[in-house]
RNA sequence: CGGGAUGUGGCCCAGUCCGGUCAAGGCGCCUGGUUUGGGACCAGGAGAUCGCAGGUUCGAAUCCUGCCAUCCCGACCA
């Protein structure tokens, strides 16, 4: 049993936290809301990362990097940009310290106070459009995509590891394009690389679709969105991709010449997934006992783990692990082999449950007659026993399988968990006593929306690409609706 | 920013009401030995300005004031 971890069923949120910590991915630093991501965590976050990156540039973008530092004047030349993110942003205002009145401790020196403000990035589109003006003057500059992988911080109330902290990682995708059709394409187009991504790496099922005005990215004409639905039957917004339309172009003068010389604003998108994700993954798979990882972002794939007594026990079942670790590392998986003298083997077992370590091979006297070797998943928890001969086949077909299980166990949760819903009564019921998606009619209006929003706290996730079109009648105004939106509680 | 709770070696925490050898215990860590098929055992050892800053007092982890941080519930959250 895990030692300490509190059971999802009597304290969601406690476990979270605690899996956090005890599975060594994050803690929280001196910095209110802001954390120190551990290298066990990071390895993750690194995982993820360079599956994203790889493929950015292979639909065709580059990575650049652009400053931590707006100055205050950019931000608010857009004018619904500046209004999103005005009431989140740290402001620098002096360049130096000195040494204060008792000669030891420092202050801001007052000398020193800068003549325009510099803002903390909350997101990039302000300084990267200053200089996409001076980059773009003809259609033949277009499109420029980058991507650029930063830090960004946004001064939120209330904070919690992965999920939503002060500062964190991500990236940010930057587009710009001669027409409007293009730039819808590519974002549309990103959308499905991260839903690709969460589905095929993650084993995280998304839904896909349009944010409503309410709820859209400060500044753009329309957010694409990927939704997921964590265990508690709460939905998290996994990744979001806007089509800004003009508005950045505009409030930035970037204007191009076309193939007839005329002058033109250029169209824009801006797309990106951040540490978030991590806090997802978490979210989406681990039990009781601890992280659950998916195969493919796994920084370990397998544990090997000796039982022995002496040395001489011990060097004959090293033989056969190194072997084994060899064979598998000819097909990328990583293995780790734990001959740690000071641990025993239950320790190790529930060490590599805890930090969600996909396979376990248990090697002891008993499989060294047998020729066998233990085999445990941990998505199944369950062990078998296999000949130690074709035993790497085996463990490569094992984690192929694990990646499927856990996408399909993901999948069957979303759907068991996504309910229609046709009345005000059954909505309240169904969000109060079940959770999780809620199919719904709605009028369209963002008064309705707000009124559902602060009767019951449940927001509209997106407006499913796949709901089709129907007849029907508002949940709570009974007015006439044509399709179904997504209704969640939201982390 | 409002309401509630908390803050004591790396971690979990006793002690705070009622000020005076109280800084206790468990986990972890170090050394040595025995162990190893589901979180081992014995012996010895190191480690604490009791969240921070003031104040009251002969004396403060304990009382008072202010601040900071964390957790839960709200507000907020492309």
């Amino acid at each position: 049993m895990a030692k300490g971890l509190p059971k999802r069923s009597e304290d969601f949120s406690g476990w979270y936290n605690e899996l956090v910590n005890k599975a060594d991915l994050a803690e929280h630093s001196d910095v209110r809301g802001c954390m120190v991501i551990k290298p066990y965590g990071f390895a993750i976050w690194e995982n993820m990362k360079s599956v994203l990156d790889a493929k950015f540039k292979q639909t065709g973008h580059q990575n650049a990097y652009f400053p931590l530092f707006i100055p205050k004047s950019y931000l608010s030349k857009e004018a619904a940009h500046v209004e999103g993110f005005a009431k989140e942003c740290a402001v620098v205002t002096h360049y130096r310290l000195k040494t204060g009145e008792d000669g030891k401790s420092v202050v801001v020196d007052p000398e020193a106070k800068l003549e325009e403000e510099l803002i903390v990035r909350p997101t990039s589109e302000t300084i990267i459009w200053n200089s996409y003006k001076k980059w773009i003057q003809s259609y033949r500059d277009l499109p420029l995509m980058i991507n650029q992988w930063a830090n960004v911080v946004r001064w939120e109330m209330r904070t919690r590891l992965f999920l939503r902290t002060a500062e964190f990682l991500w990236q940010e995708g930057h587009t710009a394009h001669a027409t409007e059709q293009e730039a819808v394409q590519e974002a549309e187009k990103m959308l499905e690389v991260y839903a690709d991504f969460t589905e095929q790496y993650m084993a995280m099922p998304v839904v896909k679709g349009w944010k409503t005005e309410s709820e859209r990215f400060a500044g753009a004409n329309e957010t694409y969105c990927i939704e997921a639905l964590m265990q508690d039957g709460k939905a998290l917004q996994a990744g979001t991709s806007h089509f800004l339309g003009q508005n950045f172009a505009k409030a930035f003068d970037v204007k191009f010449s076309d193939a007839n010389g005329k002058q033109e604003y250029v169209w824009a998108t801006s797309w990106g997934v951040s540490t978030r994700l991590m806090g997802a993954l978490i979210l989406t798979h681990s039990d009781d006992l601890g992280l659950v990882l998916p195969p493919k972002l796994a920084p370990i794939h397998v544990a090997i783990v000796p039982i022995y007594k002496g040395e001489e026990q011990l060097n004959n079942i090293r033989k056969v692990a190194v072997k084994l670790q060899n064979e598998l590392a000819q097909h990328n998986i990583i293995v780790k082999f734990d001959d740690d003298q000071q641990r025993k083997p239950g320790w190790k077992f529930a060490e590599y449950e805890m930090k969600g370590v996909p396979v376990r091979v248990a090697i002891g006297p008993r499989d060294m007659e047998n020729g066998t070797a233990e085999v445990a998943r941990r998505d199944t928890l369950q062990k078998e026993s296999y000949p130690q001969e074709g035993l790497a086949d085996k463990i490569k077909a094992l984690l192929d399988e694990i990646q499927e299980n856990l996408l399909n166990k993901a999948k069957t949760f979303q759907t068991e968990n996504t309910t229609k819903v046709d009345n005000w009564e059954d909505f309240k019921n169904v969000l109060e006593n079940k959770g999780g998606f809620i199919l719904a009619h709605w009028d369209g209006t963002a008064e309705t929306e707000n009124k559902i929003k602060e009767e019951t706290k449940a927001t509209i996730r997106c407006i499913p690409y796949d709901s089709i079109e129907e007849e029907g009648k508002c949940i709570y105004t009974g007015k006439p609706s044509k399709r179904r939106v997504l209704f969640a509680k939201a982390y």
